[in-house]
This record gives structure tokens, sequence and C-alpha cells, in this order.
RNA sequence: GGCCCGAUGGCUCAGUUGGUUAGAGCGCCGCCCUGUCACGGCGGAGGUCGUGGGUUCGAGUCCCAUUCGGGUCGCCA
């Protein structure tokens, strides 16, 4: 169709331009009659709003004849209001259309929400819509940040000197620990492709191909259930490998990239200059009850188990007890208790407290029972006058301490600055673990890595003389206010490394060979030391646009089912694909 | 998969110990209004209260089941 071509958008025209004849297209956001010969009408299009008035019965009727969202096409003269409106950009002026052309009828004339106030509806009706959703200024701000951030990243990584390269989508399954996304190969009845949980050994590959250092905005797909801050499904992660390259060559690099972009970025102006605080994992936990710390927060929690192991206190006797001291605590008994319930709600551990009076006694809580070592917690706790103690017991009080270190310090006046971005690393996790399940040693995280005193740590602990469970990875976690941005590692490039790492598993050569086949062999061949990281995309930009839920800056979510209700994923296919595929759908059968 | 919370006009929500005709704001429709900008004023339409069963003289409200949604744990780099 043909149609007027804009002169100019929604949100040029300024005073200056008064008198002049232009084309404005967009849609048309609201009308408001204030009398039988004056209306004015609201045209929105991606870069902002113009005012449109109109002075004649005709023009009124043609208006309102046309449904709101529709898009149109106006010209007309510009001319300086005669009220202004400070408080837009284009406030200072308005179009007297001569001609309204619709380009789009919207042919209804009720949504399923009204735009501008799309945020306030139900979520799984925005998702159903999001085309219309979109249109709302403040949901497309996100996407537009999204983008900005993607294109600054880009350009760091490149004067970085790092080189973007694609991966493939359809791959082999592979043993990361998360479910795959399988696809059937039509020409190979019975086998699969599974989608990338991550581009990491093809990324190894390319280290060994030569290929110095290598970036990806990278698809990754896991089918996991989902999070407020974890899509089902599929994200993106800023993916990155360094060849002859260790632990401070991947940091620094981050820490050259990541800060500039959310000082410029983020809803605050600060963030952390390098080097960012490292916090061996160990420590992270017993200081912050947590592998991802909010650094925002001044709160640190104390074992005091010893002080109650005798305790009369039923609740603490013999059990891990972890105290958080909160000074000048002005919370009521009762906003403390409801804030202790919010925290079981999250960590599944009930909570108590004691507050320390003006005088120093113990008050409140379970003073009763903290009363015969209040002497020994004062000292450990280093107490002051006006503190409130909140406490958790048992197997899981570390993360309760964890998540009482947050909700109190968000509550508690003067122990949170939240306008800023505090990252850290956290480093030197465990490279094995007994397992929960089978109560044997098995890997922590992914065997990718690289333990700390390499071959030599392994054969000591093969022949017993070094506790397995005291070998570290070179592996490290980036965190952002209390937000696990990343991971990555120093990865293990050495064939003989990597079979004793295993062996300590119980498991072989043939087992490596199983699991990684490419990577094996290629590092066969003479593998440069590397190291990388990815840290998500989705993560980083819903921090910098200061969201909570993750679905805010992804332009087209799927819900917490892993659906796309818009679209209808996931949906049936035909009997003829199916028969294609040579595949039989056995879901219906077991009734 | 476990636990918690929720579902009432198009949207957001209120609805008392179970008791007459289920309310409000926004949106929509009509009328009025010549400088609005979250315009304003008056009037109107629109709801078998997620679904199924039960208790009761009587259920939006109580009980059971179920579906859907959100949070959280499990899971997940």
């Amino acid at each position: 169709m043909l149609f007027q071509s804009r002169t100019h958008t929604c949100g040029q025209l300024r005073e200056a331009d008064a008198g002049k004849t232009v084309t404005l297209v967009g849609w048309l956001e609201n009308m408001r009659i204030v009398g039988s010969g004056l209306a004015f009408i609201v045209l929105r299009d991606f870069y902002g709003t113009t005012q449109l008035v109109a002075e004649t019965e005709e023009m009124i009727a043609r208006l309102r004849a046309i449904n709101k969202e529709s898009t149109v096409s106006v010209t007309g003269a510009v001319r300086v209001r005669a009220s202004r409106n400070p408080k837009q950009p284009t406030g200072d002026i308005e179009v007297v259309p001569e001609t309204v052309e619709v380009l789009g009828r919207c042919r209804f004339n009720e949504l399923p929400f009204e735009i501008n106030r799309s945020r306030e509806a139900d979520e799984s009706q925005r998702l159903r819509y999001r085309y219309l959703d979109l249109r709302n200024p403040a949901v497309k701000k996100n996407i537009i940040l999204r983008s900005r951030v993607i294109e600054a990243i880009r350009r760091a990584m490149w004067d970085h000197g790092f080189l973007e390269i694609t991966t493939p989508i359809l791959t082999a399954s592979s043993p990361e620990g998360a479910r795959d996304y399988l696809v059937p190969a039509r020409k190979h009845p019975g086998k699969f492709y599974a989608l990338p949980q991550a581009p990491q050994q093809f990324k190894q590959l390319l280290m060994t191909s030569g290929f110095d250092r290598y970036f990806q905005i990278a698809p990754c797909f896991r089918d996991e259930d989902a999070r407020g801050d974890r899509c089902p499904g599929e994200f993106y992660q800023l993916d990155m490998e360094m060849s002859f390259a260790g632990q401070d060559d991947v940091f620094a690099v981050i820490e050259d990239v990541l800060p500039p972009i959310f000082a410029e970025y983020g809803t605050y102006d600060i963030a952390s200059r390098p080097p960012f605080r490292r916090i061996p994992y160990l420590e992270a936990l017993e200081t912050y009850g947590s592998d991802k710390p909010d650094l925002r927060i001044d709160l640190t929690c104390k074992t005091v188990t010893d002080l109650f192991t005798d305790t009369g206190f039923e609740p603490f006797r013999g059990k891990i007890v972890k105290a958080i001291p909160i000074s000048g605590c002005t919370l009521t008994r009762k906003q403390t208790e409801k804030l202790l319930a919010d925290c079981e709600v999250q960590s599944g551990v009930k909570g108590y407290w004691v507050r320390m009076d003006e005088k120093g006694e113990p008050a409140g809580g379970i003073a009763k029972f903290a009363a015969p070592v209040w002497d020994s917690l004062k000292e450990r706790l280093g107490l002051t006058p006006n503190t409130l103690v909140v406490l958790a017991a048992g197997d899981y009080a570390v993360k309760a301490a964890g998540v009482m270190i947050k909700f109190f310090g968000a509550a508690c006046e003067g122990h949170m600055d939240k306008e800023r971005y505090e990252f850290c690393w956290i480093v030197d996790f465990p490279m094995y673990e007994i397992g929960d399940e089978s109560g044997e040693l098995e890997f922590c995280h992914n065997p990718f890595s690289m333990p700390s005193g390499g071959l030599e740590a392994l054969e000591k602990a093969a022949c017993g003389e070094l506790d397995p469970l005291t070998i570290m990875a070179q592996q490290y976690d980036l965190v952002c206010n209390g937000v696990e941005l990343s991971s990555g590692a120093v990865r293990n490039h050495d064939p003989e490394i990597m079979i004793k790492a295993f062996e300590l598993v119980r498991l072989g050569e043939e087992d490596v060979k199983k699991k990684f086949p490419a990577m094996y062999n290629a590092f066969c061949y003479g593998a440069p030391p590397h190291a990388g990281i990815a840290p998500g995309v989705d993560r980083m930009v819903m921090l910098l646009a200061g969201e909570d839920s993750i679905r805010e800056v992804i332009p087209f979510p799927m819900n917490k089912s892993a659906q796309d209700v818009m679209m209808g994923a996931p949906g049936e296919v035909t009997q003829k694909q199916l028969d294609e595929l040579n595949i039989r759908v056995t879901a219906f059968e077991k009734e």
C-alpha cells in the first residue's frame, strides 16, 4: 500500500519546527475531547508521542471513528501550543491535521489490557498478547536496553581482540548436567540431535584450533524448570574463552568490560572498580551464608554452635547455630517476626531473635535462653546496645542465614547501600563432593575444570595421601548484587589429568572418551592452556534494568511452564511429520 | 515432583460471623464540556464469582477434588 511517508517521527518536533507542514505516522494512543469543537489526540511511534489537535466537528468526527491503537498517517501544520506541557519532549508543539489516513485499522475498541498500563495486567495475558504489551513504552524500553547492552558488549569484546564465532545449534547431546532438548534426525531413524546447553565443547575446540580469543552471544538450551531469574528453555550467554590464559587473564577482561557497561546502562551509576573482591567459596558460605552474596549489604553471620551445645533451648541443642547481629536496628517485634516468617518461606528454616537493649541486656524473643550465654554471645558477635540478633539452627542453618542477611539487610535502615553494582568473584570451589544420594565421591560442578595442584594433587588423593575433598577446582563465579551472573573455569586441557580426575570418581579413560570424544581426541593433538567464562546476558540486562523478573528483559519469553501461549508452542504436529521422523507418541497410551 | 499463595465484568481489585438485587476504579457506549495532557461532569451496558462435587433452608464466602497462574524447594552453570 502506498502512503505518504513520514517527514518526522513522533518524538522529534520542537518549537523551532512551528510553521512546517509535516507528516507523522504511528498508533492512535488516546483522544481527549474537551468541547464540541476541540479535541486532543496522542499519536505514538517508536520514538515518542506527539499531540494532534482537532478543531472542527468534521475532524473530531473523523478521528473518533477510528479505534484507538489503529495506525494512521497524519499530515498537517506544526504550531506552538497555547498551553505547553513541560513534562513532554514534544510538549511545546502540536500538529493540526489536515488529512488523516488509516493505515492499519484496530478491529477492537476494547483491548485485553490498556497499553500504557500493561505491566499491571495478568502476566499470562501479557504474554498471550505480547505484541500489544510491547507497545507500552515502559515495556519496550527494556528490550531497547537489551539491544544497546549487547551492542556495547560486542564492541568491548572486539576491542579486547576477541573474535565472534558462531557454533552449531544442532549438535550432540552433552553430559553437562541439565536435561537436553532433543531433535529427531530424519535421516537417521532412532537418533537425535541435541540443542547445546552451552557452546562449552565447541569453544574449547576453537582454542585447540588456535583461535586465541573467542566470544559469542550464545543461545543456550536447557530443559529445566523456571525461576524468577531463570527462564525455562533458552537463554543467552556472553560466552568467551582465551588461550594460553589463566584465571587472572579472564578476570582482567571481565573487570575491564563489564563495569563501564553497568555504569553507563544501569539503573545505578556506580559499579565496582577492578579488581573485584575475591572470596573463597567456603569463606562466602561461612561469612554470608551464600555463594552469591549481595555485597551491598554489610551484614555477616557467625557460627555460635558451641555456645548452645548444652542449652535448654531444644531447637538449638546439638545443632549448628548461625547468628547475624544487626546493629542500630529499629524494627518492631511484629516487623521482625514477619521478616523471619518470610525467610522461613524461602529457606524452610525457622528463625529466632533476641535483642540487646539500651542497657546491654537480652530482651525479647529467645532472651530467656540467650541469657546464660549472654557474655560469650556479646563478645563473639561484638554486640552493642540496640542490636538485633537473628538466629537459625540445624543442617540448613547456613542457607537460612544467607536468606536472613538478604531480607534483614534490605529491611533495616543503614545496612544496605542499594544504589550501586557490587561485583565479586567466588573462587576456590571444591573439585569433589560426597554425593547426597550415592554417598560416594562425585564431581562438585563440571569435570572440565583444572584441579588446583594438577596431576600431583590428584595422584596424592588417589593413593590416600590427600583428602580429595580438599582439592580445589580452578573455577570461579561472577556475582553481582546477590545474582549469580556467570561461572567459568581454567579448563583441564591435559588428557592425562582428565583421566586421573575421572578415576577418583571411579570412571576411566573409556568414560572420558565416551563423554567428550571430540575434546579428548583434540587435546591429544596439543592443546593450549585455556580459560573462559560465560556471563548470562538476560541476567545482566535484568540487573541493569532493575527488574526482578527475567521475563521483563526478554522480547518473547515463555511462561513458567515452558510454553509460548502466543505462538502455541509446544504444539502438536501432523502424523506425516511424525512418520517421516520415525516417531511414535506414547504419551496417551497408558490411559 | 513437594510446599505456600491466588483465580470475582475487558483490566486491576474489594466483598464482614454463610443471609435480600455481588460493588469500586480504569476501559467501553451515549450525552455535555473550546486548551486538555492519567482532562472533567452526567448517564448506561457488561459478572451463572476458574471447573466439578459436597455441607446447608441458603455458598463468591465453609469442605473435598481438579485445572490454570505466581512464588519457593527439588532440579539447574
